[in-house]
DNA sequence: TTGTACGCGTTATCAG
DNA sequence: CTGATAACGCGTACAA
């Protein structure tokens, strides 16, 4: 079976590669009689022209990258399903790279795509303080990158966010106003853009209360979250409020209530950021900060497709802010 | 700044093009000093080989599509993980489509991809009985295909599945013990090979049994299957056991059960395919048929790529089946 | 309105 | 061991 391409369409009409390429990207100098034979045969043969010689020849190629740090996470589907409808409607395709929060594995992906392989790229990092080498190459290279959720400072560029810092307040109002006296935050990853700007507005609604602070430091790690926050509940003076900076804590935080028969909410208040379709049937139910995880990566798309195509729009230093809601749930009493 | 090509690394050192590419894939016919001389300057000026022009000339691109219903579902995300780690190992490149359950776009990302976009396909079908031309036609062109979860029966290659029928039959078996006389099946779509296969493991079950079957068709409107679950409870004969084949049903039962005022497990009790990780926390926590949705992911990413490359096996219609594990928990007493 | 010729960046073949 | 040349498939400047 040959190939089908323009040559072997040329052949067989008599006509040159020339002439049947510009006739189906439907020229205005190619006679109407013309294109119509040469999608006929087109469409009998069913041609599609090959992507890569495509790429090649106009320097770019229709694809885009996502980089982050996980997907088995509600708040990364969602955003890639954003991402995904936007993509689709533009005619761009979608490549994945998970960097399991290894500041390695993202600096390796990064250095890949310097060859040209996308034409722009969405990412949410996995640590804000890696060595951002690589990403300032991407801007020599010109190659057009968003970030979205977990950003990094030091690039200019589009940034989409959810408003951090005033949910973080919000919530811990919202716990102070159901009666709690002592609150824990728990911090994911303090080298995290979201982390900070949460614990800040944690910090600054505890504060404006003459209340004590208290920050506990988390990581990647279940296990070791769980006996974090087991340590926690048995120290003298244990937390009758929790804030969570990210789902995966708040569920740590229930099962370590569960192990020591700590109440929620009778004992413990729980309130944390998530987008777990499940929250509202927890035992109890969550109370959530929910971000607009959709809404971020279809503007996230939006904007880096914007800097894209024709007539391109450069990314100057903007953060778009689409906003969170606080949904109350039993958790919180 | 001038690019970095062949060429240019050429003209730098004076040799030739072909030199330089021979001395940078390590061929044993360029003298070590010659290649030492150029991976220094290729370092140096950070050379990155032009994907799309490998791929043009060497015909294949070291890509793979997975096409996948939705991506805000346990299972799908925790299969793209598999899949990606064996990828990135590999040196794969991993582009995501989603169907949202539409067999026309499902054709058209098919048809798109006869382009050569791709080395080859992981699949998840929207639906079993979808006109399946498309498909023959990768064949045709030579590109490989494996189906996981959701196949295609009609395709003779490799499909790597869960063992949904007796899955299907220990779940129901669980009900009974559990005392259960009236156990209803929550069908997500009869047009998918898993909703066959698990509705059939019920069925043998329950006619073992003597017992009535009732098979519910649901579909994936989550509004309509709450309202279809609440008649379900609303008739005069309430069923006492719900197996919902994915877990969205099974959200939906919960839901149907909080708003009817129903508890779980006395007065229903529940089981469900499922891979939400929130399941030992809901209220109250979830007897689940567990799929070992990474493992299913990283064997269809290996049969795959066994058909690829430098000796590519071709592949044979097989089924590989990954065992899913029934966990017990409080929704069923 | 159509054709010719070239180049995108790479690798493979052939020659030396 | 190295170099010249062609080819992958497509798009476009230039010519006619």
């Amino acid at each position: 079976m040959d190939k089908v391409n323009l040559k072997r369409l040329a052949k067989e009409l008599n006509l040159s590669v020339s002439t049947v390429s510009r006739a189906l990207s439907d020229s205005y100098e190619i006679s109407l009689e013309t294109k119509e034979k040469v999608r006929a045969l087109a469409q009998k043969l069913n041609y599609q022209p090959n992507p890569y010689a495509k790429s090649l020849r106009k320097q770019e190629s229709s694809t885009i990258a996502v980089i982050i740090p996980e997907i088995a996470n509600s708040f990364f589907s969602l955003a890639i399903n954003g991402i995904e409808e936007v993509a689709q409607e533009k005619g761009y395709h979608v490549l994945i790279y998970l960097t399991h929060e290894n500041q390695l594995r993202e600096e390796a992906i990064i250095r890949h795509l310097l060859n040209g392989r996308v034409d722009g790229i969405l990412m949410s990092m996995a640590t804000q303080t890696s060595a951002v080498n690589h990403l300032f190459e991407l801007k020599e290279k010109n190659i057009p990158i968003v970030f979205f959720d977990r950003i990094c400072d030091q690039i200019n560029t589009v940034k989409v966010v959810t408003d951090d810092f005033e949910s973080g307040f919000k919530a811990t109002q919202h716990l102070i106003n159901q009666g709690c006296k002592k609150i824990a935050y728990l911090s994911v990853s303090p080298n995290l853009s979201i982390d900070q700007k949460r614990v800040n507005g944690y910090l600054k609604c505890i504060h404006a209360h003459q209340m004590e602070d208290q920050v506990v430091y988390c990581g990647n790690n279940d296990e070791q979250n769980l006996s974090t926050i087991k340590t926690l509940f048995g120290s003298t003076e244990r937390p009758d409020g929790v804030f969570a900076s990210v789902e995966k804590l708040a569920l740590s935080t229930y099962a370590a209530c569960e192990e020591l028969s700590l109440l929620i909410p009778a004992d413990v208040k729980v309130v944390s950021f998530s987008n777990l379709p499940t929250a509202p049937l927890l035992n109890p139910s969550l109370t959530t900060i929910t971000q607009p995880a959709y809404q971020i990566g279809k503007e996230a798309a939006t904007s880096l497709f914007g800097a894209l195509g024709r007539n391109p729009i450069e990314l100057k230093e903007r953060e778009i802010v689409v906003p969170s809601t606080l949904i109350l749930r039993k958790s919180t009493g």
